[in-house]
RNA sequence: GUCCCCAUCGUCUAGUCUGGUCCAGGACAACAGAUUUUCGAUCUGUCGACAGGGGUUCAAAUCCCCUUGGGGACGCCA
């Protein structure tokens, strides 16, 4: 059976490229049928915080990959000082006060076969004596990695290649300890829009941030098993199911990708787009809520059908609220440029007004009608469709951008938009000069 | 500085192992057109790459070498 593990530290949140490695960790164990451990490495007391492994276990969940086996370096201590001592007494390592350090044998070149890249030769004269146990005591990285990951039955080590550097010396350990190597698959790292390492400077890093923007797992992971994997078809939307089954080493690259943003935001709106309704009903109420917009009690129906109006044009769950602000605030800012562009008109008072009046005897204030009407008065006024519907939209929703204008209106109701019309039409035609003043509507 | 890894459109990538079907395919982005009451979505199209140089071969994106470029590692961090 295969064993595979993810071993983060505690030491930070779980970041793009930890959560990449946890997932092929993962689509690797499920492909196969085999286990998947996580392993919390926080031999380092002072950077480890709890919060971290919550933060860690969080996202992961989130992400969907379970695992089977959960693991604590700090609680394996005894372990790792047992196996020191194992060291020295066979005289491969040496004690410097309570530090145990590893002599590595000189003599050696070390042969790594590694799943992704092949034969990498690393001569032992590149290679300091490693650090086994710190002077207080405490055991180091590369000593616990490989006693845990052999005692665990680790078959494939699945990690950065940024790791690469690490494999000697941790095979060198293999072979003094008298334990079977696994196979080792050192996958590309994940780069910033400047081609260097992903740090905080290119923007956000953690699962978490994405979680809070309102990217949706199912996108997150969808779009992350690109970034160094593909199926070898044109295909690229997958459901985990999907990925599971088709996931192999063999197909990982040895390029490392650079973080797409765009690619990601658009990955997140095709799931949004095949996401019913009710579910994105239930993922944005809590965004909603939290901008105010929408208190303990709320009308389902009018929500379900303001998402699905919306459902082509959001690519986040935080984008959707900042989209629709002027369905649920009472003062709507209005855009300068927009005001200057259509409300500027002398006649423009009177074709709202006429507007205000139109809705105000529509019934039922349904999309239909309301169209019908608006039509009718178009043609009554002898103006364009455009001369009442551009200026109705800044009136409305204090810009130029909206979903179909009926339908905008149908979602507000009648009483708001004849509200936002008329107060429009006050302000135009008593402060002619003040458009800039058509806030708080 | 030393060692290691990598190298196809701006980005993610297919193709490289098993050379010919590739004057290099798909996707994101960009741009243009169609559609539309605006925007978006959608559809159609355009732009756009084998880092450079040597080999090997009838034939190289594919194999070999060098150069260049990028990244990573050299902690009593993980």
């Amino acid at each position: 059976m295969t064993v595979v593990r993810f071993a983060p530290s505690p030491t930070g949140n779980l970041h793009i490229g930890g959560a990449r490695t946890g997932l092929f960790n993962w689509l690797y164990a499920r492909n196969t049928k085999g286990k998947f451990i996580l392993r919390i490495e926080d031999t380092d007391i002072n950077r480890s915080r709890q919060e971290y492994v919550d933060e860690i276990l969080g996202s992961l969940s989130w992400l969907g990959l379970n695992w089977d086996e959960l693991h604590f370096q700090s609680k394996r201590f005894d372990l790792y000082r047992e196996h020191a001592e194992k060291l020295v007494a066979a005289g491969k390592a040496r004690r410097e006060g309570e530090a145990v350090i590893f002599d590595i044998p000189r003599e050696e070149s070390v042969k790594i076969y590694d799943v992704i890249h092949g034969e990498i030769v690393i001569e032992a004269e590149h290679i300091k004596d490693q650090v086994l146990l710190k002077s207080d005591g405490s055991p180091t990285y590369n000593f616990c990695c490989v006693i845990d990951d052999a005692l665990m039955g680790v078959t494939h080590i699945i990690r950065g290649d940024d790791h690469i550097a690490n494999t000697p010396k941790q095979l060198m350990l293999y072979d003094a300890l008298g334990f079977k190597p696994p196979k080792f698959a050192h996958i590309p790292m994940i780069l910033g829009e400047d081609k260097s390492r992903m740090s905080k400077r290119h923007g956000a890093t953690a699962i978490s941030d994405y979680r809070r923007q309102g990217f949706l797992p199912e996108a997150m992971v969808n779009y992350l098993v690109l970034l160094g994997w593909n199926p070898g078809t044109n295909k690229e939307l997958f459901t985990l199911a999907q990925i599971v089954k088709d996931f192999s080493l063999k197909r990982v690259n040895k390029t490392a990708a650079v973080f797409d943003m765009d690619r990601l935001r658009w990955m997140n709106s095709q799931y949004i787009k095949t996401t019913e309704v009710e579910k994105l009903t239930e993922l944005l109420v809590p965004y909603l809520r939290q901008a105010g917009y929408l208190g303990q009690e709320y009308d389902a129906a009018w929500l379900g059908g303001l998402i699905k109006l919306y459902q082509t044009r959001f690519q986040t769950l935080e984008h959707f609220v900042e989209l629709t602000g002027f369905f649920f605030k009472d003062a709507i800012a209005y855009d300068q440029a927009a005001v200057e562009q259509h409300l500027s008109a002398p006649a423009v008072a009177d074709y709202l007004a006429a507007l205000a009046d139109m809705l105000r005897q529509t019934e039922p204030f349904d999309i239909a009608t309301i169209e019908q009407n608006a039509r009718q008065l178009v043609e009554r006024l002898g103006v364009k469709t455009g001369d009442i519907i551009h200026p109705a939209r800044v009136a409305l929703t204090g810009g130029t951008v909206s979903p179909g204008i009926f339908e905008v209106m149908s979602f507000m109701g009648k009483e708001c938009c004849v509200r936002r019309l008329e107060t429009v039409v006050k302000k135009i035609r008593t402060r002619t000069q003040l458009f800039d003043k058509l806030e708080g509507i």
